[in-house]
This record gives structure tokens, C-alpha cells and sequence, in this order.
DNA sequence: CATGAATGAGCCTTCATTCAT
DNA sequence: GATGAATGAAGGCTCATTCAT
């Protein structure tokens, strides 16, 4: 079960320099998966976009999926991250799920265009690769069912083990619906109006007699 | 808002001919793009799967993605009609909506594999195609809301309209869950198991005091 | 001991375009490879000086390797095929082994450069491909032994069977002398000085006391 | 015909340490050429198995053929220093030619990886750079030509000049051979057996009628 | 002197598309 | 209508060489 990150092999020592390249690269190949996506980025275009030569590139990396192996991870370290960071509230009862949805929605919010692009793109990953990613969405769901727990300890919801894990499941991908459907979504609600009325459903389900 | 279905040019007349090929071409092209996805898949590979030349195919097509805007059409079209087919009861109340919501994560999970490809790839549709299918997925969001309304109607279900829109949002995407994160989900529960759990969740939300 | 020819893969299916194709090919490349060297030599340049694009080269083998195994494929079984066809002879005792050994110098002084090439630049061979053109040297080899065997078995030569080994590479390595050491060689005797000067080394020795 | 040694230039003063590092290059480039040629060799390998980086690489040598011609320079060196040293005997009479076959042999045997990559690799050298070391191969023909005239001279062999050459030559080439046919040879005889053999052929010839 | 990061020309190969038969 | 050979733009990647530190 231990997840030990992947490092992608460079042929360059320096770790600063790694640091700071791969930054670059990562925040041009972003940028350019997110217009065209991964299959119609070049490596040249992510060289340019990065600030260096094709070359230079390939000092860092050994193949293009190794740049979408790292935009998948630096982009799941940053929403895990941030959420852990919003997370870390000292709310009471179920005021503590509630922030956790809106802390989640507002993460995915700010981070859409990241957000689908790693969705979106993930699945080209060889398959080792894919699995270390996958690790991390499974620990994403951990997150949000701890939060579940938390209130089930705390006694302020009751439901059975089965359905935390369903309903941190729907929590997830309600926040990737809020980028994946924003053509439909985005247009009738804001993120606030969007959040209540989640947060609303989650709690009381339909009203129905 | 008009929905006309967008029509793929041919360099053959025989409309008779024309649905036997598109239809063997699909069958092949499905099969291949869940095998190994749209980019990674040939023209050529297609008009072999398909049992024609690549010559052959290119009578029926223009390119390459008219192939996926076909595929993807096709699949949404069977979505469609194996959902309206399974809808086509006579259940009174809350019934109805629970058979609705059964109904549909059957015939998504009959349909698995296409209905992930789908998603994957429409993606790289042109923007026009996407178009075309993004309004399939609107019509989808439709059925389903219809059929919330009408419990609404029905009287057995008393929520604002804000919410059947975000609640049809749910259903649907909690049927793409059941594919998307199968890797997580199918290892946990049976189709009935989530079905119920998600019902039950929908209902009734959490359980809180 | 078998020794299957081994084919190189094709996407064209008429065998008479192949072979026609595959003769412009190893025209071109035997050219080049003269010139310049297996390594030296791109897969464009082959393209063009075969008469046909890069796409077509590629619709004909599979990789740069291909061609050089077709290249040295193609120059032994010519040199064999030369050899066989000169030693067809009705020449009985040492005459026989005489002439085999011109008409071998011959055909090698004939298709010197080939020679050349195909020596030097067979090691570039992936491993199974090197092995299938070594067998047909082991065959050239056996032709040049099967001449003396037949003179011994005549009663014209007397020597034991490890020495027969030792003069048919001997003779083998004499032909390949002449291309490899032309430098120095060709600068001193014309072909027949050589082959007669080998040959009376051949059968006399040194006339030491 | 002066024969000049050429030297590569350095950016480096010091002469201890070209020298030093010049042998360190050396020995790791041939182990790499042995490996895996000298084309599928990269420079930064050479400097790694040299035990320093690739700038220092360049200090000491001009270009990647620099090294090739190094290293053939250095194989050639060593194989002629070994033989002289081994020729350097008081034998009398055809002794002395036998010696000096089985003492080059036994060079060849002893060398045989280097002799292989020279001789395989030496092509790739540039114009001029060839032709210095195509000089030592003459080198290499006149001291056995000349172990030979010495036994002319003793009235021990009687041969033609033309042939001396001729017989120089088949020596040298018979070296080769051992290490060039390996696969085959030395399957089939032992360094001794080889070398009796051949001598025996050397001075006998074909026992014929 | 030594280091190693940076460079980019150039290589091999693929594949969507066309068109003569 | 069907076929499949031909095309060449384009892509991923390598590696000899340079030069600032």
C-alpha cells in the first residue's frame, strides 16, 4: 500500500536545477495541454513554451509521456495540497463537512483548467505511471471519507460503512462535474449556488414522502 | 438550439451501402479505440478491423475524425435508446424514479466500455462535431430531469427546480462513475449494492441530526 | 543446419512490386554504403536514390537494419550464385581446384566494392539477421572445401582432413585480401599475377631446403 | 611516404597529463568499441569509462574520430611493440620464420578484441587520419616480408620477390582471420593446431601429383 | 584544468490521405 | 465502388560539440 513517488530519470545533477526546469516545463506543458491536449502538443512546443531547446528538454526527461507522468503528479500534489490546507479547520459537527465540500469545489474551481487536463489526459500514461496517479486519487477519496468519519465519530451523522465511501465517491465527482459539465453546469450556476445546493442534497437527499 | 443531425459527406451514393459499411466501420473502430484509444489507433487498423481497405473506408469518411464523430454518435444514440426503452413504464411515484435510476446504471453498465471511450474521446472531436454530441448529452440530462419533474408533478417529490437540475446532473454522472472509477468501485460493490446505496443516498441524503 | 531464408516484412502485398521495389532498394543502398558507410547513410538518402519516397521505402521493410540485411543478403547470393555458376566446369585433377580459384578471385574482383561493403558493414546486423548471413558464408566456405575433397577423393591431392579446412578458409580469406588490402595489393599485381602467384603458393608451399 | 605520427591537438599544456589522461581515454573507449562499435558508442560513454566528464573529453581531443584514431594508433602501436618483441630472436634458419608466424599469432590471439575493433572500426576514420594508420599495416607487411628476405638471404627458401610479398601478405591475413572467422575457426582448432597447420601449408603447399 | 548544462541539426519512423488502376 | 501503393509532412528523440562557471 506504500505509495513511493516515481522519480523520472535525468541526465542532469543538479537538483536545483531540476527543480526549477521541471517547473518550467511543467507550467508550459500545462498550458499547452490545456489548448490542444497531449496528444497534439509536440515536444518542441513544450521545449519552447518551457523557455529552453528540445535538447534541454530531454535532459530532464526521458520521453513525453514522462512530461505528462509529471504535469499529472505536480498537479495532483497541488489540489491535494491545497484541500489538505483548507481542510485544516477546527469546525464542529457538520459545519466540518459542509466547509469540506466548499474548501473542495472552490480547490477545483480555481484549478479547472489543471483539473480537466489531468483527467483528461491521465489515461495515455504507460501503466506503471498510471497506477502511481491513480494512487493518488484513491487518496483523494481517502481524504473526504476521513471527513465523513470524523462527523460519523463525532456522532452527528449516522449512516452505514458502505455509504461513506459512495458518498465520498459523489463528493469527488462533483467536483469534477463542475469542470467536466461547466458548458452546462457554469451557465446556470455560480460556484456558491452550485455548492449550497450539493451540500443541501448530500445532507437531506430528495424531500419525498 | 436546433439539434439536426450533423451528416458525414460520402463519396458514395448507395444509402443502403452507406449504413452497411458506417455500421461494420464503427463496430470495428469501437473495438479498437477501447483497445488502445482514438490517437493511438489507425485508419488503418480501422478499415482492417472493419474487413475493407483503407481505400474503402476513406469512400465513407473524410477523415479520421469524422470516424470518432461517428463512433461517439453511434454510442450516444444506443445510450439513448436502450435509456428511453428501459424508461417506458408504467410505475407510479417514487417508483418511477427509482426504476429510472436502475434502469440507466444497467444500461451503462452493459455498455461500459463504449461509454468510456466515449467520454475519453469526444474530446478531440472537432469543434462542431462536439457540438452535435455535447447536445446528445443535454438531451440525456433532459430524460432524466423529465422524469423528476414528473414526480414533482406527481406530487411525491417537493424540491425547487435549481435542484432537478443539479439532481439529473448527479444521476447522470454517478453512472459515469460506475465506468470512470470502476478500478476503485466495481472492487467494492455490486452493480445492485451501489445502485441501492446511491437510491438510498439520493432519497434521503445523509442521515444528520 | 537448416537455413530458411529469412523475409523481411512487408506492407505491399504483389510480390512482383516487391521485388522490384526491393532491387531499386538494394541498388540504391549498395551505392551508398560504398560511398559512405552503413551508419553514414540516412534512410532518406536510400529513399532517394532508390527512385521512390521515404513513406514508400518504409512500405517495404521495416527498418534501416532491413535494408542492410537485404544489402548483404543480395551481394552473397550473387557471389555465391557467380561462384556456382563457374564451377561448373568439366576440368579434371588440379585443374579443377586451379580454375575454382581464379573463377573465385574473378567474381570477387568483379563485385570488389559489394564485397567490401558487405564485410564491413555486416556487424551492424541485429543478431538473428547476422547469424542467417554467416550461414552463408559457412556455405561459401563448404563449396571452396567440397573442390578439394573432390581432388583428393581423384587421388590429385593428399592431405589431411583438418589441413582441408585450414586452405578452403584460406583461399576464401586470399579473395577477400584482394578487395580489403587493395591499397597495397592492386598496387603491385594485376589480378592474374595474384591469382597465379596464390596458387603456386597454394600447391608448392615455400621452396624451403 | 614519410610516415609522421600525426598528432591530435589539445587544449591541455601539460604533457604528463595528456598522457595520462590520453590512456585513461583509450582503455575505456576500447572496451566500449568492443562492446558495441564504434558508431553506436557516444562520446559521453567514452568519458564516463574514462573516469571523467565530457568537458575534459574535449580538452584532449578534437573530435569523437579523434578517439577512433587514437585508439586504432594505440592497438597498432601495441601489436607491432609485441611483435618486434617476440621477433627479436637468434633462431637460424626456416626456424626463424616459424618462430615469427607463431609468435604473431599468438599477438593476434592474445589481442584479439583490440585486432577486431581496428580493423573493423579503422574505416571510419577520416581521409588523412587512414592513411597514417593504413601506414602501419605496411609496417606490419614489411617486417614479416622481411623475416622472410632474411631466410632468402640465408639460402634457406628460394622464392621470387613478387612472392615474398604475396606471402607476407597471406600471413598477415591469416592472423586476421583467426580473430575475423573466430566463430568458425576456433570452434574447429586450437591456437597451436592453427598455427602448425598453417605452417605446415606455409611451407609445403598442397602435397600434389 | 575540470565540469556539466545547453544546444539544435539531424536521424529514423509513422501515418493520414490521395489517386491511378 | 473497391483496392492498395505512394506520398511527405511531421513527430519523438539522440548526441557531438560548446562554453560559462
Amino acid at each position: 500500500m506504500a505509495n513511493l513517488k516515481k522519480t523520472v530519470p535525468t541526465l542532469v545533477k543538479d537538483p536545483e536545477l531540476i527543480k526549477k526546469r521541471r517547473e518550467q516545463m511543467i507550467k508550459g506543458a500545462v498550458r499547452l495541454f490545456i489548448e490542444k491536449g497531449f496528444h497534439r502538443t509536440t515536444t518542441r512546443e513544450i521545449a519552447k513554451e518551457s523557455g529552453f531547446s528540445i535538447g534541454t528538454l530531454y535532459e530532464y526527461i526521458r520521453s513525453k509521456e514522462d512530461v505528462l507522468y509529471l504535469v499529472c503528479d505536480a498537479i495532483y500534489e497541488e489540489v491535494k495540497n491545497r484541500l489538505a490546507h483548507h481542510l485544516d479547520t477546527n469546525s464542529q459537527g457538520i459545519t466540518r463537512l459542509k466547509k469540506a465540500v466548499s474548501a473542495y469545489f472552490q480547490v477545483i474551481d480555481d484549478m479547472q483548467d489543471e483539473v480537466l487536463v489531468m483527467y483528461q489526459e491521465a489515461k495515455s500514461l504507460p501503466k506503471e505511471a498510471l497506477s502511481y496517479v491513480l494512487q493518488k486519487e484513491v487518496e483523494m477519496t481517502e481524504m473526504i471519507e476521513q471527513v465523513i468519519r470524523d462527523c460519523v465519530s463525532e456522532g452527528v451523522i449516522f449512516i452505514q460503512d458502505a455509504q461513506v465511501k459512495v458518498v465520498a465517491h459523489n463528493i469527488l465527482v462533483q467536483g469534477h462535474m463542475w469542470t467536466f459539465r461547466r458548458w452546462q453546469i457554469q451557465k446556470q450556476f455560480s460556484l456558491e449556488e452550485y455548492t449550497n445546493l450539493q451540500i443541501e442534497q448530500l445532507l437531506q437527499g430528495i424531500n419525498y414522502k
